[in-house]
DNA sequence: AGGTGACTGCAACATGGTTGCATTTTTATA
DNA sequence: TATAAAAATGCAACCATGTTGCAGTCACCT
């Protein structure tokens, strides 16, 4: 476990530090995404808050995590998956909302649909936020 | 022209004052979404902060306006067409968010795909942002 | 082991948004 | 039209969120 994640800072060209271990743990061991918020609540006052933006944004720059804009307007983060390169993200899956738990969820199975833009228009990234409830709160 | 704005403010239960009046102009004489941000600058300094997230306030609630989540994580709103009531937005069309001009646009023409959810989901509300660029920049 | 560069923590600041209350403006009623 | 009640405004103060500069610490490489 400890091992795990010391490899993919490694691969991800960022230094092995506790704070970095222990945010990437959180990550692991969530299974939505998770605020700034939620991660200083769940890291137990350990960190200062200026190291945990500075590492979501270490992660966010190294390909490690994605950003996830959501209804209520707080920024969510999620781990990527092993295709997500530095800088180039492949997130190309929607992501869910839970109203009743306020739960974020990468939907990996369900693709997005093709869009067809009125003339003139260019699309580089189309981001799907579906807002419901979720299986675990029905 | 003030007519209009009057006529739309009484019919949204909403009493007719001078900030209102200007920050609906400010809507009505703009081609995209504006953020508080916008409006406090297009407004001149002629008022305070707190009205202009109060007005804000009273015309999502009242269906005058919705909001809309970017990319960039700033809310944004825009007007609602005439068949959006109060408290029940039928905001059903996608939001195209554009990366050189940071304008935001509805695109009233396309509408959502559907999206087959797992099992044990349930969705209430589609959000869906296409960053690009518009047809203005191009 | 030691030097360099990167990371951390602190303080201070900037921005975005909210709340309570006194004052002013709208609206409804007479 | 005058007036009372209701609503909206402005102000001050506050809280949450996010950023920057800098000094000290830690991780990495040799």
């Amino acid at each position: 476990m400890d091992d795990r994640m010391e490899e993919l800072l490694k691969r991800s060209q960022l230094s092995v530090t506790s704070s970095r271990k222990k945010i990437l743990e959180l990550f692991l061991g969530s299974a939505g995404a998770l605020s700034h918020g939620d991660i200083e609540k769940k890291a137990g006052e350990k960190f200062d808050r200026v190291t945990v933006y500075r590492t979501l944004q270490a992660f966010l720059e190294k390909g490690v995590i994605h950003s996830i804009p959501t209804a209520d307007n707080t920024v969510r983060y999620a781990l990527c998956k092993e295709d997500c390169h530095q800088g180039h993200h492949q997130d190309n899956h929607i992501h869910f909302f839970c109203r009743v738990c306020a739960s974020t969820t990468c939907l990996d199975k369900v693709s997005i649909p093709d869009i067809d833009l009125p003339a003139g228009f260019t699309a580089s990234q189309v981001e799907v936020v579906v807002s419901g409830i979720c299986d675990l709160c029905r």
